[in-house]
DNA sequence: CTGTTAGCGCTTTCAG
DNA sequence: CTGAAAGCGCTAACAG
C-alpha cells in the first residue's frame, strides 16, 4: 500500500532525530517526557512499524527463534512446537519451525540456514548421532527429547527409563509375566533408555524372559513381526510399545486380529486413545511441558542468565484406560 | 565461529569486486569463465555463505514464506503446513509457520509481522470473515481450507458440499433416515457449506426430519448435546461429524456410551481410526494435497506467472472402514 | 538529553 | 564483461 514508513519519516514529522526516534522505539529512558510524547504521536499518526530485517542486520541477532524437529505433522513435535510458539510470540519472538524428516544431512542444511539468518536461539530434537558441529552456532541451542552428545548444552527429555520401567511394571503388577518390546529403534538414543527400563523391570520381577521387536515403525516389518510373535508357540501376553510411532503400528494389529486380550501399555499419548475398546493405557509424553521447559530455559539462554547446563526431565505420569488392565 | 565471510572477502580472495562477485552468486552470465571460476574457487575455500538478512533488505524482498493456521498442533494443518515446507525448502525458500489460535487479533498480528519481514508470499487459512485488510499485503496470498472473501485471491479448498453430501447420502444408502449433524460453526464458512451438503443430501432422499447440534467442539457442551440427542425420545441413528475437532469429542462419547450401532462418518481423516470397533468411515480431507496445491500456486504467484485468479478444489474419497456402513 | 557519522552485508544504479 | 558509488532501514559509537 502505503511506501512504508522509516524511521527518518517519524523523525521528521516528531522534528527531531532519528537515533532519538530509535531510542523511544527500544525503551532507551534517556529521552525527555515531552519529545518521547511527541515521537509516540508521530509514530501513531504513521503508523510507523520497525523493520526488523534492518534491525536484524544492524543488531547482528534476530528476534527469531527456530525450531528444528522430526516433522511438524509428528504430534508429539506439532504439540511442542505450538507451546514454543504460544510462549514466544508475546515477547515479540517470532518463531521457525522446520522439519529434519530424521535426515542427518537435511538437518545439517536446515540448522546452517537458520544459524545464516542470525537467529537468537534454537531449539532442537536432534537426529544426528553427534552434536559437536552444532556447538560451532553462534546461538543457545536447547535440545528436546533426545538429549545432548559431544557438546555442552541444556536438554530437556522424559525420564525415559523411568517411564518404561513403570509401564512395564504396571503390566507385572497386573500378572503379565511374558512382555514384549516392540518397536525397537537401536539408533535413537531415547530408545535405547526405554529399553533398559523395559529390562530394569523385568529384572526387578525375577523375570528372564524378553521379547524384542527391533522393527523400525516407519516400516511395514513391523506389522508382520508383531503379528507373527502373537502367533507364536508361546506367545506373549502383554506388549509395551515405546514410542507413539511404533503405536500406531501395533495397535492396528491388534484390533484386526481381534487380540484385545492381549495387555497393551504405549509410551506417548494418542489422538483418540480413550476412544479405542479397550481405552489404551499409557505413559503421557506431556509434549506441553517439554515444550514450555525448553522455550522458558532458551529465554534464560538468550538473556545470558548464568544457569549450569543441565539436564531437564519433564514428569511423566500412567494413565490407565483398560489396555493395561487386561490380567495375564 | 569464525568471524562470518563477506562478500568482499571472497573479492579480495578472487581479485576481483564484490560485484562480480554478486553476479557469480546470483548466476548473472555476464561474467568471464575466467573469473567465475576465480570466484567460486574462492566461495568454496572460504566457505561462503550469502547473508539472508542483508540480502533480503537490500532486494526489498525476503526468500520466505510464511504459513498462518489456526493451530500447528491440530492434525490437519500440521500436514498441511509439513507438505508446504517439502515443497519450498528444496528451492531455497524458508518457510515460517505461525498459529492464530483462531483469535482474529492474533491472526492480524501475525501476519503484520510477517508482512513486515517481507516474506515474499504466504499461505493462510483465515480465521477472519472478512479478508479485505489482508488486501493490503504487498505479497501474494494464498487461501487454504477456507476461501477468501472480500478480496481477490486464490483459495485452495476441499468440496465441503459434495464431501458432505456424499457423507450423508452413504448414511441414507444403509438404511438411515435419522441423521444427526453434530458440530456445526455457524461462523465458519466451510461449516455451512458442509451443513448445506448434508441438507441436499436429506432432501434429495425426501427426509425433512433434521437434527443439529450447533455446539463448538471446544467446549464441553458438545459432549452433553450428543449424549442427550443420543438419549432422546427419537433420536437419530447415524451421526455426521463435520470436522475432525468435532469427531475427536463426539465419538468417545459414543464409544463410552457403547453405542455403536450409531452410524457415522466424519468428515476428516483421524489417526488410530481403523482400529477403532468399528473403524471411523471418513471423508479423506487429503491434508497432503492441499499443501501441494497451495504450495504450487503460491510459486506461480511468486514467480509472477499470469493466471486468473481460482478456487482451487481438493479432491475427496470416502473411505469406508465400518462406522458408517452399520444398518439402521 | 540529543544529534551526527558510520556501517551491518548486500545489490542496484550507472559508468566504464 | 567489470567496478565504484550509493543506499536498503536501522542502531552503535561517539560526540556535543
Amino acid at each position: 500500500m502505503s511506501p512504508r514508513v522509516r524511521l527518518r519519516d517519524v523523525a521528521a514529522a516528531a522534528a527531531t532525530s532519528p537515533k532519538t526516534v530509535s531510542r523511544v522505539i527500544n525503551g532507551d529512558p534517556r529521552v525527555s517526557e515531552a519529545t518521547r510524547d511527541r515521537v509516540r504521536r508521530a509514530v501513531l499518526d504513521l503508523g510507523y512499524q520497525p523493520d526488523p530485517l534492518a534491525r536484524s542486520l544492524r543488531r547482528g541477532t534476530d528476534d527469531t527463534i527456530g525450531v528444528v524437529v522430526d516433522s511438524v505433522a509428528d504430534p508429539f513435535f506439532a504439540s511442542v512446537a505450538g507451546q514454543i510458539e504460544r510462549i514466544a510470540l508475546p515477547k515479540g519472538i517470532t518463531v521457525m519451525i522446520a522439519s529434519t524428516n530424521r535426515d542427518q544431512e537435511h538437518e545439517r542444511e536446515v540448522l546452517e540456514r537458520m544459524a545464516q539468518r542470525r537467529v537468537a536461539g534454537l531449539i532442537v530434537a536432534p537426529i544426528s548421532g553427534d552434536h559437536a558441529h552444532l556447538a560451532g552456532l553462534s546461538c543457545p541451542v536447547v535440545f528436546v527429547d533426545r538429549r545432548a552428545t559431544g557438546m555442552e548444552a541444556d536438554s530437556v527429555v522424559v525420564d525415559d527409563h523411568g517411564g518404561a520401567h513403570a509401564a512395564v511394571r504396571h503390566l507385572v503388577d497386573h500378572g503379565h509375566r511374558r512382555i514384549a518390546f516392540v518397536g525397537h529403534e537401536p539408533e535413537l538414543d531415547t530408545l535405547r533408555r526405554r529399553l533398559a527400563g523395559y529390562r530394569a523391570a523385568l529384572h526387578e520381577a525375577g523375570i528372564t524372559e524378553e521379547f524384542l521387536v527391533a522393527s523400525s515403525p516407519d516400516r511395514d516389518e513391523i506389522v508382520h513381526a508383531t503379528a507373527d510373535l502373537l502367533a507364536s508357540r508361546r506367545p506373549p501376553t502383554a506388549i509395551f510399545s515405546p514410542s507413539t510411532r511404533s503405536s500406531m503400528r501395533v495397535l492396528p494389529v491388534l484390533h484386526r486380529l481381534g487380540r484385545l486380550d492381549v495387555g497393551f501399555v504405549a509410551f506417548g499419548d494418542l489422538p483418540l486413545a480413550d476412544s479405542l475398546t479397550p481405552g489404551v493405557t499409557v505413559i503421557d509424553h506431556a509434549p506441553e511441558v517439554v515444550g514450555r521447559l525448553a522455550a522458558a530455559r532458551l529465554m534464560d539462554r538468550i538473556a545470558g542468565r548464568p544457569l549450569p547446563t543441565e539436564v531437564i526431565t519433564a514428569p511423566l505420569r500412567l494413565i490407565p484406560r483398560g489396555s493395561g488392565e487386561v490380567p495375564a
